[in-house]
DNA sequence: AAGGGAAATCATATGCGAATTGGTTAAATT
DNA sequence: AATTTAACCAATTCGCATATGATTTCCCTT
């Protein structure tokens, strides 16, 4: 039994049982190493050899500074926006914006309630009525934000949340010239006008696709044509 | 000009100087309210009445402890994975998984490096030899960000991953009974088997139709019928 | 001389208290 | 009477001490 290269057999056979014991209590961090390979009456290297055995096979977690729990890790509890719009580019966002906002208004017409439909079309008077393009765009915000809140489905508006810290992140400082203000033809006030009126008129397809051809346009104003490419 | 009640407005100009000045050196901070009203010579009062309008306007960001910012506000840096989840349901993470990890798998099928379908692949025979169910859930895992990774979109990565997040959070402690083993016929292999060749043969539609099916089967299987609802 | 274990060391993460900052209220001053 | 000033409150950040997993070094046993 005391073999050498059977130490690590029989520490690994130990901390099965620890873990067996532990996880029915609910707890789910272990003892810190120093402190676990004595109680186990095992060497620390052993442990470890255990350990990594365990974790390779996904039934343990381990991070530095944290310790050790058991289950699939610990889901990261926060995402970093910076770490996202670090690595990509204006156009994967409007990609991304092109796959999820439509659905997002379909689902909005399937779910938005009369108080949600009455504070888009405030939002819709004030687009037009911004005196700047920095009014514009928070209120341009504003609404497409409703827009997901009205979908009812707090895991889409989270999603969009996050999509729309990567945009505001990726296109930072593309401010428009100051000073001047949205002409009076501005794409999206029809944009915007038929987007709402789809979701207030419950149609779902035409709700989607008036949202995907608003955000052609924004993509065909962001980026320069490349009709090929498509 | 030292009219009481003009001295609101006096400090209204010097702000804006003082912001247009500072806006051109690329600083989003300003000093705190204690420094910059002793440096604009204005009383604390009169630079927040400023502040608070500035702030209406959307010009500039407060926040307790941080400081005030100029621009639309500091965009949030970090989203909590529990703020969603403590606000959403099982139903809701697999309605939006329907809306993206379909779309995800289109890309996918457009972007994939050979060298990302022969990962796929290999993930494909290891759920297949998974001895626990744990260890075919971390596979799976595995699989469904590969399929996001090869999409080449970071963006769509990092909403996959916040969603996979989220779900997990939620679904936390619904596990399958341990010990058991993934039955052979189980129809996630089938399931992903059809991804994973509609993307290696670049079929978009196919890779689309695919995963949405895969995960209309996972939605009947985590939540009971029902029909009438679609 | 070789192998293994214990201690030292490193890099990362957390916890806590002090300092900072916007928000609010009370006192003081003119 | 009104405004400025100061004092206080609540939320946030910052620095330092501590904790922890990873890695290296040293020493002892055989």
């Amino acid at each position: 039994m005391d073999d050498p290269g059977n130490g690590g057999h029989a520490a690994l056979v130990q901390l099965q049982a620890y873990l067996a014991q532990m996880d029915h209590a609910g707890e789910t961090r272990l003892p810190a190493e120093r402190e676990l390979s004595e109680s186990l009456g095992v060497s620390r290297g052993d442990l470890r050899k255990a350990l990594a055995v365990l974790e390779k096979d996904g039934r343990i977690w381990r991070h530095v500074g944290r310790g050790t729990f058991v289950g699939s890790g610990p889901v990261e509890e926060t995402i970093g926006i910076s770490e996202i719009a670090g690595r990509t580019n204006p156009a994967d966002v409007m990609r991304a914006r092109l796959i999820i906002e439509p659905e997002i208004a379909r689902e909005a017409a399937l779910h938005a309630t009369l108080s949600d439909i009455a504070s888009m079309r405030q939002s819709l008077v004030q687009t037009r009525d911004a005196g700047t393009w920095r009014q514009y765009e928070n209120i341009d915000n504003l609404l497409h934000r409703q827009i997901a809140q009205a979908s009812r489905n707090n895991v889409l508006l989270g999603l969009f949340d996050v999509l729309n810290a990567v945009r505001r992140t990726v296109v930072w400082g593309r401010l428009r010239s100051e000073g001047t203000r949205p002409p009076a033809d501005h794409h999206s006030f029809a944009d915007h006008e038929r987007i709402v009126e789809a979701i207030a008129e419950r149609d779902l397809g035409g709700a989607a696709a008036a949202m995907r051809l608003h955000l052609q346009q924004v993509e065909r104003r962001l980026i320069p044509v490349r009709e090929a490419a498509e």
